[in-house]
DNA sequence: GTTGTTGCAAATACTTTGCAACTAT
DNA sequence: ATAGTTGCAAAGTATTTGCAACAAC
């Protein structure tokens, strides 16, 4: 973490809580969670130390369209994008090279760098 | 529209109002431009509108990630995604044909078919 | 001791819903 | 006439914020 941070057991209960499994954690399930482990925390701490672990770059973002965001691991920090089942509600991860070559051309094309970037497929089983 | 749907002013005005501009509009901008022009709309109306409108292919949903919905006119119905300036809030679309290309290709290396997708870019201008 | 962090409760932002009144067909 | 649509106000959901108490350094 940066200067003048401090190491509290709310915010290493956080993120070992989304490091524990490699899923897709949403604020809620986390705070329901480590308040099931019986350690103490509250709501405002879960969204404000998910803010921050995001920002530190030690947890990554992700915005999948349906109100909740979740929070996933860095920890095998491989980048990779999402595809969501549109009927069993999966969360599939991928990555393509060239996909990413793409986008870099893409905007530098108009003038811009590629700083993040959202990419969702929303898919159904073939058959 | 379809069968037992009903042409109500509301609805034509939510429409003629994201028709109006090409731009990316959300709810509540529809709501104070349509009630700016003395016509009457509640934002009930409004969102259950868009919903329809998006549902029924009419206009196109857009999640930029900053909470807001944005809804844009399909008339042109070039598909396209969007590129977000985060230095400027600017909106520039884009689109890219061997991007859809290998987003089938995933997809289908994974069992599933793209019903359909989110690709949003955040940039920022180069120097 | 100082400064960052927490918990609480209240506030915010956006969107959804129940229901009675209304209106397009 | 009747079924779809509206407006209102209340409710819902996810998240943010002010502030006094507290804990890490």
């Amino acid at each position: 973490m940066k200067e003048g941070m401090r190491y509290t057991k709310q915010r290493l209960a956080i993120l070992q809580q989304i490091e524990s499994s490699s899923g897709h954690h949403d604020a809620e399930s986390i705070y329901t969670n480590i308040r099931a482990k019986n350690l103490n925390v509250s709501r405002a701490t879960v969204y404000r130390t998910l803010d921050m672990l995001d920002k530190n770059r030690l947890i990554r973002k992700l915005d999948v369209g349906d109100g909740r965001i979740r929070y996933e691991s860095r920890k095998e920090n491989d980048h990779h994008d999402h595809m969501i089942c549109l009927e069993t509600g999966d969360i599939i991860e991928f990555f393509d090279e060239e996909l990413e070559r793409i986008q870099d051309k893409i905007a530098k094309k108009h003038g811009y760098k590629v700083i993040r970037h959202s990419h969702q497929l929303f898919v159904k089983p073939i058959k």
